[in-house]
DNA sequence: CGGGCGGGTTTGTGATCACATTTGGCATGG
DNA sequence: CCATGCCAAATGTGATCACAAACCCGCCCG
C-alpha cells in the first residue's frame, strides 16, 4: 500500500475526493445503483485507489445532497424511497421543470432544438435496447440541455439534487415495468419549443415528468 | 493537545462532525457571518475543540448545500452573491413558499396560527431592537412553522438550502438598510390563514418573499 | 426446530502527520 | 509611489492508525 507515494503530477489533476464524488454521483444519478445498496468507506476507497479520507468526503457530500442515505450508525446506502416521497419528488419536478423550460423558451434557438432531437433519438434507441442506464442518462440529458438555456443555475442545481435522489428508484422502476414503447411526451416538448408556445411547453414538461413516475405507485 | 483523550461518554453524544455542522449551519442561516468570511479547517477545529477531520466534514457538507463557497484552491468562505444570483434565489423562494403555504393551509389549525402570531411578535421586537440575527431567525421560524404543516419534507429541505445560501447576504442587506418599520406582510399571511383563503395566502407569501429581498438590488 | 447469545469481523470516527500549494506581506528596484 | 519578486507562515489534501460501535453468522439452549 505504498506504491503511489510519487504522484506524477502532469497538470494539477482535480483532487481525489472530487474524482470519487463525480464518479459516484454519476452512478447514482444514472441509476447504476439499486436502492438500498450499501457503500463503505474502505470499499469505495479501494475501488478508486484512494484512502478512506477522500472516500469519506465524497460520501459526505453526496449524502448532503440527498443522493445517499445515512443510517443512524453512520452506514451509507442509496435511498429506498417511500411512495409518498417519490410522489413528493415528482411534484417538485413538476413545479421546477416547467418553470425552467419556460425561462429557456425565450432563449431557445434552432440549434438547441436540433441537439435535443438528437438526444431524443439516442433515448429511443436506449428504450429499444432495454438499457435502463442509457435510457435514464439520455432522458436527463434531454431535459438538462433545455434547462441550461434558462440561465438559472441555482434552480437547475436544486433540480439536479432532486434527480439525484430519484436515481436509484428510477432504475428500479424502469426494470420493473420494462417499457418498450417510445418516449412519451418528448415530441410534444419539441413541438411546443418550435412553436414558441409557453403554455404548451409547460404542460408537456409537467405531464412528461408526472407520467414517467406515476407508473408505479402502489 | 492531548487533554481530551478521555471522552466521558455519558449517553452516546452525536458525532463531533455533526455538532460542528449544526453550529456552523445555524451561524450561516441566521446571518451571524458576513459574506466573504473565510473559514479554515484548523480555525473551525480549534473553535469547536476538535481536530481537522470533523471540521473538514462539516465544511464539505455545508459547501455541498450551497451554504459555503469553495474557491479554486480549496479555501472556504461564506458566499458573496451577485445581484443576479440574489434575484434568482428570491424567485425560487417565490416559487416554493406559496406552494408550501398552500399545502399547509388545509392542515393549519388555530394553535398553529397562534404560534405564528407569537413568533411574529418576537420578530417585531427584534426589528425594534435593531437585532439583525434575531430578526432573521424569527422571520425564518415564522415561515418554517407554517411550512412544517405542509408535510412535504423534501420541498422544505430544498427551501432551507435556499435560505442557507441567502443567510450571509440577508445579514448584509439588513445592516445596510436598517429598517425600523414593522414586518411587512406577515399580517396578511396570518389573515389569509385565518380566512382559509388559498389565493390570498399564496399572494401574501410571494410578496413577503420578493419584497424583503428586492430592497437592495443595486 | 426456533430464537437468543456470543465473538470475530467489518465499519465509521477522529486524531495526527507529511507534504505541496497558496497566501500575504515586506523588501527591493524602477 | 507603485510594481515585482521572494520567503515564511498558513492552509487544504490525503494517508495511516487506534478505537469503539455495529454487524453478521453460527452455536447452543429451550
Amino acid at each position: 500500500m505504498v506504491e503511489t507515494l510519487v504522484r506524477t503530477v502532469t497538470a494539477s489533476e482535480p483532487p481525489a475526493h472530487d474524482r470519487v464524488y463525480r464518479g459516484l454521483r454519476q452512478q447514482v444519478m444514472h441509476g447504476e445503483l439499486v436502492p438500498g445498496q450499501a457503500l463503505t468507506l474502505r470499499g469505495i476507497g479501494k475501488q478508486y485507489g484512494v484512502s478512506m479520507t477522500p472516500a469519506r468526503e465524497a460520501l459526505r457530500r453526496l449524502t448532503a445532497e440527498g443522493a445517499l442515505t445515512l443510517s443512524a450508525s453512520g452506514r451509507v446506502t442509496t435511498p429506498e424511497l417511500s411512495n409518498d416521497r417519490i410522489e413528493e419528488l415528482a411534484q417538485i419536478r413538476a413545479l421546477l421543470e416547467p418553470e425552467l423550460g419556460s425561462r429557456a423558451l425565450r432563449r431557445a434557438h434552432l440549434a438547441l432544438i436540433d441537439r435535443m432531437e438528437v438526444i431524443n433519438e439516442a433515448n429511443a434507441r436506449a428504450i429499444h435496447l432495454q438499457d435502463p442506464v442509457e435510457y435514464i442518462r439520455t432522458n436527463l440529458e434531454f431535459h438538462r440541455t433545455l434547462y441550461l438555456r434558462a440561465q438559472s443555475p441555482a434552480m437547475l442545481g436544486l433540480l439536479e439534487t432532486v434527480w439525484l435522489q430519484l436515481g436509484p428508484t428510477m432504475r428500479a422502476l424502469y426494470t420493473k415495468l420494462r417499457r418498450t414503447t417510445a418516449p412519451p411526451h418528448h415530441r410534444l416538448i419539441l413541438e411546443a419549443l418550435r412553436a414558441g408556445d409557453d403554455a404548451a411547453l409547460r404542460l408537456a414538461l409537467r405531464t412528461d415528468v408526472t407520467q414517467g413516475l406515476r407508473h408505479l405507485q402502489g
